[in-house]
RNA sequence: AGAAAGGUGGCCGAGUGGCUUAAGGCGCACGCUUGGAAAGCGUGUAUACGGAAACGUAUCGAGGGUUCGAAUCCCUUCCUUUCUGCCA
């Protein structure tokens, strides 16, 4: 959620920022200030009927105090329609303030600078490639039909016991699965983050914190029976761990990482392009999250970066970097780096990883604050990134490690594994 | 699921209708003290909104109500803890 004090300041800004996303705001920016306006002038009008209605009241204590009875009973006589003025007064600012949230929820963040114009994900920026895509034999499969040849995914036997979009990982596949997490778990915490695990179902406050709600209701699944929802990644509970609080400026900057599954709907994603493991119901993630000082959080994402690019070196596999274009940016984001894996034998680059700055929208849905050295109290900003998405990862290998004798393991996964050779 | 007890500031914790302007403690900040630190002593220290400011208003889980006046009384609701039941 965007800050309204600072649109209050700067709407022409705002309206420009947020046209890279090809929208135009300026209408919605307008309604944000009147409805801003009103709010804060049904607030003033409040509090000096509630200030007199206030003296009225410790001048009638004082006299009862006194025993000067009649007196304060005919100073009680004055206060009668302060109450009926204040409800009304009340009901207006409740409106306003209504109205100024659910105008602000449907603003979304505003881009960076360098964010490059666009519609689609054909105008993301590509800023770094590394890594050599191998040559592959003759007969080489796409991972589908590989984990069939190995016996490692059964896709069949999960749309049998709950629907498409969610495999039953076996033998190697099931140990392979496992050694990635635990290895990327181990680069994060050597990378200063605390490991948690946390709740993989959550409330609606949570879905609001992070931005899921109300915008993409539709992708999550809910347990109406309690009114909690799958969480669609590890972001939205371990964000709300810090909902509300107040923290030290010491604190900062706080690195957590989790290992959840992730849940998501999907619902209209339907294609050749979702086989296999390129788009699932369930799968499993390893996120990062950081709440950091204001001053601190471009750097910040620059070094999220980084340590995902060290895993993949490690990984040996082939990937790229692109930074999204303003029509493929998230709804909370304000950059995002895509990471996408070269899948071999699909001939087709796969997200892995998605790391992003959201800088003080999802702080200020979730009320995270910090006190400043200052003395001041701030809202933090808030990244975070996959580190990494397994089951696309997953793919990559079995895809890129393939080998007439079977599938390579790399060298980084061997001892998580047990096993250098799937065949 | 049933019963009981609770929800108070950054944290812990007192507080049963009007100097509560929320005691006390911890933490934090600054100062004194010290060769330096710790301890000790002193001072300060909630949040949000409105206002240029002075200041005002709200907030004791949430929402209503009673009252001139509610952290305090009443109703509704959510959550937590303990016990019982069920259960990995």
């Amino acid at each position: 959620m965007l800050e309204v004090a600072h649109i209050r300041e700067n709407k022409e800004a705002f309206a420009k920022a947020l046209s890279k996303r090809n929208i135009d705001a300026a209408t919605l920016l307008d309604q944000v200030i009147a409805a801003d306006e009103l709010r804060r002038n049904s607030q003033s009008q409040l509090d000096e009927v509630l200030a007199d209605s206030n003296k009225f009241s410790k001048e009638i204590g004082m006299l009862f105090k006194s025993g000067e009875a009649q007196k304060a009973n005919l100073l009680k006589e004055k206060t009668a329609g302060l109450k009926e003025q204040s409800k009304t007064l009340q009901e207006q600012l409740n409106a306003a303030t209504e109205e100024l949230q659910n105008l602000l929820y449907q603003l979304p963040n505003v881009p960076h600078d360098s964010v490059p114009e666009g519609n689609s994900d054909e105008d993301n920026e590509e800023i770094f490639r590394e890594g050599d895509i191998p040559e592959l034999h003759d007969g080489a499969l796409p991972h589908w039909e590989l984990a069939k040849k190995y016996d490692i995914i059964d896709f069949e036997l999960g749309t049998k016991i709950t629907g498409a979009g969610f495999p039953v990982y076996k033998g190697k596949g099931a140990r392979l699965q496992r050694a990635l997490i635990s290895y990327f778990l181990d680069k994060n915490t050597a990378a200063g983050y605390t490991e948690y695990q946390v709740p993989h179902l959550v409330n609606e406050a949570s879905g609001f914190g992070t931005g899921q709600l109300p915008d993409k209701e539709g992708q999550m699944y809910h347990v109406t029976e309690d009114d909690l929802y799958l969480i669609p990644t590890a972001e939205v509970p371990v964000t709300n761990m810090f909902r509300g609080d107040l923290r030290s400026h010491s604190e900062l900057p706080i690195a957590c990482t989790g290992y959840t599954p992730c849940f998501r709907r999907e619902a209209g994603s339907y294609g050749a392009h979702v086989r296999g493991l390129n788009r699932l119901h369930q799968f499993d993630k390893v996120e990062i999250v950081r709440i950091e000082h204001p001053d601190n959080s471009a750097a910040a994402l620059d070094g999220m970066v980084d340590h995902v690019k060290t895993i993949l070196q490690e990984l040996e596999l082939p990937y790229r970097i692109l930074r999204l274009c303003g029509g493929d940016l998230g709804f909370t984001s304000h950059l995002t780096y895509d990471f996408e894996l070269f899948s071999t034998a699909q001939d087709r680059w796969l997200e892995i990883s998605s790391v992003s700055n959201f800088l003080t929208f999802q702080a200020n849905r979730l009320k995270l604050r910090f006190k400043d050295q200052d003395g001041q109290n701030k809202l933090a900003h808030t990244l975070n990134g996959s580190a990494l998405a397994l089951p696309r990862v997953l793919a990559g290998i079995l895809e890129n490690c393939q080998t007439p004798e079977g599938i390579k393991i790399p060298k980084a996964l061997v001892p998580y594994c047990g096993f250098d050779m799937i065949d």
